[in-house]
DNA sequence: GCATCCTGTGAAAATGTGGTGACCGGGGGC
DNA sequence: GCCCCCGGTCACCACATTTTCACAGGATGC
């Protein structure tokens, strides 16, 4: 979730990598009428400038690629594990499908294909990136803090505690799963929208700018808690104070009262 | 039963539902093969079925449900937006592809096709799910001890028991593994993530740690046995008492003296 | 009982991880 | 163009955690 644009509607936002005219021209006629945003491109896309275009999906035709296909499947979908993938190419055998899959695309169709299957098979693909997007434009309120989605920034009272835009996304992604903890990975993942380098300390930098300007704002309490060598769990806590039981996570009675892991046999 | 040693996740687990045995038969050779737990079935698996087997991943040809395909498509769709559905049939049209997409299929792939496509999308389709999922996974419960992945965590009560990343992963399978006695290598497999060299201590030193901190945190039970020149196994015993059979839950308080079934050590 | 292997234990050594301040470059506003 | 804000990187430090070691206490087999 959290695309970073605050894009109100989110219109799925595509990426085309092909040559075919006839194709692009039906293509984008669709995805026009659709109201997706796409833009087409005729040769390999840097995952940089594809990370900064925020796209949701990407389709490919490895044929316009080359040799260089496969290396760029590869690292554009470590790169951006969140990205929809979807190949559609010309002939092809069962030996380089099933590569294409496991290298991280999501779907593979053959031309000539109906443009009407593509675009099912992205929205497929997009479907539950998107289910779980669900972006609650409620505020949230915890602790003495209040997270504005709309205002894309937080307040304590009416104060502002002015937060840069990394700084909200993280804030908001990290009460929006209240109670969790979230590894640094996934948190980099969400908010920045790729795949975290290894050695990058993006994310514990933003955590001590957020409890900078929260500690001001809000000085008897504590918001972000350190697990170590996880990652972070945000929960309201006054100073000096037990955990707040405003939210009562008591166990097993509203968690999913799935059948317990494990006990079962007998 | 059980894998042995899958270091990595759990296998994933499939239903099929299909009547072309020749097509079975090969598809289920390959999953065999591949560790995934897998049923065949030769119609439609009522919901309540497909939920209680906590299947990943469904395979289905519409041509086994007849006209029912399309309803039950629908149905098992909306029910478990989770479930990774890839229908594999015969001929069809391009209409229909788009129908069962937008029904909520994660794919669809026409038959005949090679098992080993069919596996490779079936790993595609489970791949965005797990990164999609949001693990709604329910806490574990032994004896006082509550075991929280969410927050890479146990409990007692409400009080943490305040382990370390290694110390919760090592509770968390032995938990997991509830009764069954683990040997040093497979736990160490398993927590660490790879073979463990000869000599080394590094399990024992964990499980003292362990067991420092739960008899802290829960002074009247006992839960990791020891099995000499075995391993270990976990098992939540009130003090100088016999073993439990029946876990209590919550309370926990009052000690039932639990009428004593003793388990035959290996 | 004795030799031997296995496990429990405490503590030191080694390693990993997170907090922090400083610094840098790009971009946007002016 | 100039300046400031912001995002991002680095190096350093403190310390939490993990690993290793040496030794002691039991268990096992003979």
């Amino acid at each position: 979730m959290h695309d970073p644009i605050p894009s109100g509607a989110d219109p799925l936002r595509i990426a085309v990598i092909d040559t075919d005219s006839g194709f692009l021209q039906v293509l984008g006629n669709r995805l026009e009428r659709l109201g997706w945003e796409h833009r087409v491109h005729a040769g390999a896309i840097p995952v940089d400038t594809l990370v900064a275009m925020r796209v949701g999906a990407l389709v490919v035709d490895l044929a316009t690629l080359g040799p260089a296909a496969w290396e760029y499947l590869d690292k554009v979908c470590s790169a951006m594990p969140g990205l929809g993938v979807v190949v559609c190419t010309g002939q092809s055998t069962v030996a380089q499908r099933v590569r294409g899959l496991r290298a991280g695309a999501d779907d593979w169709l053959s031309k000539p294909c109906h443009p009407e299957e593509l675009i099912a098979r992205i929205e497929a693909v997009s479907r539950r990136r998107k289910r779980t997007e669900a972006r609650p434009e409620a505020p949230i309120a915890v602790g003495e803090i209040e997270i504005r989605a709309d205002r894309f920034q937080a307040f304590v009272g009416d104060r502002s505690v002015d937060l840069t835009r990394r700084e909200f996304e993280l804030i908001e992604l990290l009460a929006g799963a209240e109670g969790r903890v979230l590894e640094r990975e996934e948190i980099y993942q969400r908010v920045w929208g790729y795949a975290m380098a290894r050695g990058d300390r993006s994310v514990d930098v933003f955590v001590r700018k957020l409890r900078q300007k929260l500690e001001k704002a809000s000085p008897d309490w504590r918001y972000i808690h350190t697990h170590f060598g996880v990652g972070y769990r945000f929960a309201p806590e006054p100073v000096g104070g037990a955990p707040v039981t405003a939210v009562p996570e008591m166990p097993a009675a509203e968690v999913a009262p799935a059948p317990a892991r494990s006990r079962a046999l007998a």
